[in-house]
DNA sequence: CGCGGGGTTGAGAACCGTCAAAAGTAGTGG
DNA sequence: CCACTACTTTTGACGGTTCTCAACCCCGCG
């Protein structure tokens, strides 16, 4: 759902480093007033439209952001043309991910957004003096690396319909954890959009909704709109690998 | 390559911070005398054999390691029983990625290693007292993410012979960063494993060797060496998504 | 009301996965 | 040092699922 990333480039890398110290809960770690206001004082707040860029990967990577509202996509065009989305993004969500001072993806408003920018230049410095606020950092990109690690897994499947149910149980996942529990969950972006994160076509994410809809796993009320009706059963599907 | 992982759950997250600082060059932002040794007093020093497991998933995590030799792999069993790979370890690599006090990740060496196991009751109140030295850690974190996106377009290719001109490309990648940059591949892992890699079948992967040994791109002297003879080649068929 | 992009549906082909068996390798012990 | 055994890897034939290509449909927007 996520994905940090930094212009250093640092030697070869950490595979998991597991930060001890939260209770069995797992509290999110959020921010507390006086970090808030140290971010909000060196960034800035924008807004955009749907279907705005925000920046395009090899583009000068000088600000790191926050999204406070809104869906964005993040993605990577292939020499061959053809565009793959690495992760969707929603709100507390940060990005920016470069290497050697380029963006490494580009990244697309889904829907109106308002986020918060962050210049390096006194990002950096805030939080080699804070290093609290810094661990607050690595906690997100720790969080960026397990669902990026998660989204191969998925990547990894071969069918089509179970790929998707994993998709919605992520969405669903995420709306819970943004809104509440329900079992309609909003689906701001488009098919083709669901595809490219899927690595799959169009057809075939065509065909793999009419399959949960043909089940009587998911209704779609509408192509934004997914309504889980058989929130166990999809549940295995998704989990069947 | 890489795959770090912390206990604390934040919520929602960063997509990609980039991190302004390093010049043009971007050389790898090694450790200080200073630094490593703060690391090597509070850690300690182990060896393993290949194919001793260092930690199971579902492990109380408790400890991070760093690769000081050696090369590992990470992996997950999926319900069904079938393992995925998400990561081959190197030197320099940190790993002990944890999700809720549990790692997230099995870990095996497939060499002998040489390790330098940090425990987390130490390493954090270290880490949170010397931001500089919290910062190598994200930049770890960083890379890891970055390639874990990596793997994820990699994965999304259909074509076996492609994912393995990728795959190899990248061990090049590896070798030539740790030793020199001779066009010898040491592959020290077994089919099997570059076929959980790849999310492939062994017999897949068989196939695709085959495949790039009669196209001349690549010679393989034996199984674990692979010599490639037509570098621009493989790297356009890595390319060709 | 007409236009355009996104989405759906259909038929055919290519590719990988599955199953099964043979060949090669490594590690053990005599 | 050699032989045995167990495992990994390779090879083959077959079936299934997705991709490709192409046409149609639907919705939103001007």
């Amino acid at each position: 759902m996520l994905s940090v990333s930094f212009m250093y480039d640092l030697t070869p890398g950490i595979d998991s480093v597991p930060f001890l110290h939260s209770g069995p809960a797992a509290e999110p770690t959020l921010l507390t007033d006086y970090q808030r206001k140290a971010l909000e004082h060196i960034g800035e707040r924008v807004h955009a439209r749907a279907h705005a860029v925000i920046y395009n990967a090899g583009d000068h990577a000088d600000t790191v952001f926050v999204v406070i509202e809104g869906v964005l996509k993040s993605y990577r065009k292939l020499p061959s043309g053809k565009r793959v989305l690495s992760t969707f993004l929603f709100r507390h969500d940060i990005f920016g991910l470069a290497e050697r001072g380029k963006y490494l993806n580009s990244v697309q408003a889904v829907t109106p957004v308002t986020l918060h920018e962050l210049p390096l230049a006194e990002l950096i410095p805030l939080i080699k003096r804070d290093p609290h606020l810094q661990f607050k950092f690595l906690m997100k990109v720790t969080q960026a690396l397990r669902d990026a690690q998660r989204r191969a897994i998925l990547i990894g499947r071969h069918d089509a319909i179970g790929r998707l149910a994993m998709f919605l149980m992520m969405m669903r996942r995420q709306h819970r954890l943004t809104v509440g529990h329900d079992y309609d969950v909003p689906l701001p972006m488009t098919r083709s959009d669901i595809a490219s994160f899927l690595s799959l076509t169009c057809e075939s994410v065509s065909r793999a909704t009419r399959g949960l809809q043909q089940r009587g796993l998911v209704a779609f009320d509408s192509r934004h709109l997914a309504r889980i009706l058989d929130p166990s059963s999809l549940e295995k599907l998704a989990a069947a690998i």
